[in-house]
RNA sequence: GGUGGAGUGGCCGAGAGGCGAGGCAACGGACUGCAAAUCCGUGUACACGGGUUCAAAUCCCGUCUCCACCUCCA
């Protein structure tokens, strides 16, 4: 079994040959955080999240480097207008960052560099590639480098756009660039940027540009070269073209696949952006969906699939969880909890996986798991067909305690409870348990709705139909759904 | 203008030459005091027009519409 993936370089799935077998490297672009992230900005942690998981379930060691950019043009000018510095700005916004995708279960990468940690590597880089001659310092003495694109003949490689059709920019500062296509490398230090934004370097003093970034810190953990290049498709071009190209005529193999993850996009269709992200922050998200259903929403469409943000979407895919969260609730019942305790094992062990191959571990939890489940998923992680394997499953389940085969429940349970460990959305996981509940309350509540349900019982008893429907129905507006199980009444919100 | 992607049943969302993924919603049935939950059943879907083929949602040609990137963007 192999995983194949949608090389968005070639634009064809090809199976994923490791460098070192038994062992993934990817490298995600993160964010520039220079503001609160939107649903889209985590759609891409959820995505690496999940082929991340996958990756190491089937037992490599992953590494998975994504970089927060703490430096760049948006966060001076943003900065600037809270009235900050530039760099608690950038770091308000990565703890944001950071609450966000552990709100939705992202498991933190491997490492997780800042940009501003390697400015040393990232003028090594220049000067590689100035002494390759595909670099040059612009003449003007702004202390500005650029890369010099035509004399770069594979450019485009990674987006498909040729040189000669790309559009001149309308570049409003040029400087002493030679052609509107070539890239700031390194930008001199401007007079009225803050001094602390700005660090020396052979052709003077300035800051870095945005492509370099990634480049040298990819080299950096991830090595010359490395298997798996991911971002969002916006970021294809020009900046995964350019990443590829300086980094490539600085002599590194650099990026071997490419992965880039549509949009999520606003309810017209058109990709959310800030400007029309008002009710999409994923703070306000979460504050109003349970974060393991935004979780679901997020990575049951197809990772190349666009996704479109509506209450009724997210309504939905709390609906769709809440059926199996129901099977696993009411098989684990009936059975204890063994399936689901073996299940969760498995699960704990992954995270061990993602230290060191595990061909040995792998083939246990392999074997938790249908193989349609598997193989959907090293079919370009197409989780889509997995999760319809979960609903196939859950009705298994479900069919099997209806006829009080106990056996064939449990088997579902466990399955159903593995491949949920997989897509990071266990209920034993530790991101979903709610430290917000104050300590002590929910055993209370629990026995405050008990006793009501035992007064109902009662009167359900008596035949007294109509208290029993009162006590119902009040409860019902409390949010709590009463279910009428034959070890007797179960409530739920 | 260049490059890439998409149009699937009430809605969402897979698939990519031949047996109707899956979910949500709806309707009927079983179960229930009634519900809820669960199970069973119910759909002649693939933008449009041509073509190839024994067979096309899937391939080819054309048309329309939408989206993205080419400027910062997950």
């Amino acid at each position: 079994m192999t995983f194949t993936l949608y090389d968005s370089a070639l634009g064809r799935v090809v199976p994923l040959q490791p460098l070192r077998p038994g062992e993934v490297s990817v490298y995600c672009c993160g964010l520039t955080v220079q503001s609160a992230p939107h649903l889209g900005h985590v759609r891409k942690e959820v995505v690496f999240d999940t082929l991340r998981r996958w990756l190491a379930w089937s037992g490599n060691k992953v590494s998975l480097v994504v970089n927060v950019t703490d430096i760049d043009d948006k966060i001076l000018a943003k900065s600037a207008e809270a009235g900050r510095p530039w760099y608690a700005h950038a770091y308000l916004y990565e703890r944001e960052l950071h609450s966000a995708t552990a709100a939705l279960g992202c498991l933190p990468p491997t490492y997780e560099p800042r940009a501003t940690g390697h400015i040393p590597e990232m003028i090594e880089l220049v000067e590689a590639i100035l002494a390759n001659g595909h670099a040059y310092v612009a003449p003007d003495g702004s202390g500005d480098v650029y890369f010099d694109t035509l004399s770069w003949p594979s450019y485009g490689e990674v987006s498909g756009q040729r040189l000669a059709e790309m559009a001149p920019a309308q570049d409003a500062d040029p400087r002493g660039k030679r052609d509107p296509r070539d890239f700031t490398l390194w930008k001199g230090y401007q007079p009225g940027s803050p001094k602390t934004a700005s660090w020396p370097a052979p052709w003077g003093r300035g800051r870095p540009g945005w492509h370099l970034e990634c480049s040298a810190m990819a080299v950096k953990y991830l090595g010359d070269s490395f298997d798996i290049h991911g971002g969002g498709l916006d970021l294809r071009f020009p900046h995964h073209e350019n990443e590829q190209a300086q980094s490539r005529a600085a002599g590194h193999a650099f990026a071997r696949h490419w992965m880039h993850n549509a949009f999520v996009t606003d309810p017209q269709g058109e990709k959310m952006s800030k400007a029309l992200s008002n009710g999409m922050l994923v703070s306000e998200i979460t504050a109003a969906y349970d974060p393991r259903a935004v979780r679901f929403y997020l990575l049951a469409p197809h990772y190349r699939s666009m996704v479109e943000f509506s209450d009724k979407a997210l309504a939905e895919a709390t609906a769709a969880l809440n059926r199996i969260d129901s099977f696993a609730a009411r098989a684990a019942e009936r059975l204890g909890g063994g399936q689901a305790a073996a299940a969760a094992e498995l699960a704990r062990s992954v995270p061990a996986g993602t230290e060191k191959a595990d061909p040995t571990g792998a083939n246990a939890r392999l074997a938790a798991l249908p193989a349609a489940f598997a193989a959907a998923l090293d079919d370009d992680l197409g989780t889509p067909a997995a999760v319809a394997q979960v609903y196939e499953a859950v009705r298994d389940g479900n069919r099997a305690l209806d006829a009080d085969d106990d056996a064939a429940a449990a088997t579902a349970l466990g399955t159903v409870e593995a491949m949920l460990a997989v897509l990071g959305l266990s209920l034993s996981d530790p991101a979903w348990s709610a430290p917000s509940s104050p300590d002590g309350l929910i055993p209370i509540v629990d026995g405050l709705v008990q006793a009501l349900l035992d007064e109902r019982q009662g009167a359900r008893a008596r035949k007294d139909y109509a208290a029993a429907d009162a006590i119902r129905a009040r409860l019902s507006d409390l949010g709590l759904a009463i279910k009428d199980t034959p070890a007797g009444p179960r409530w739920s919100r």
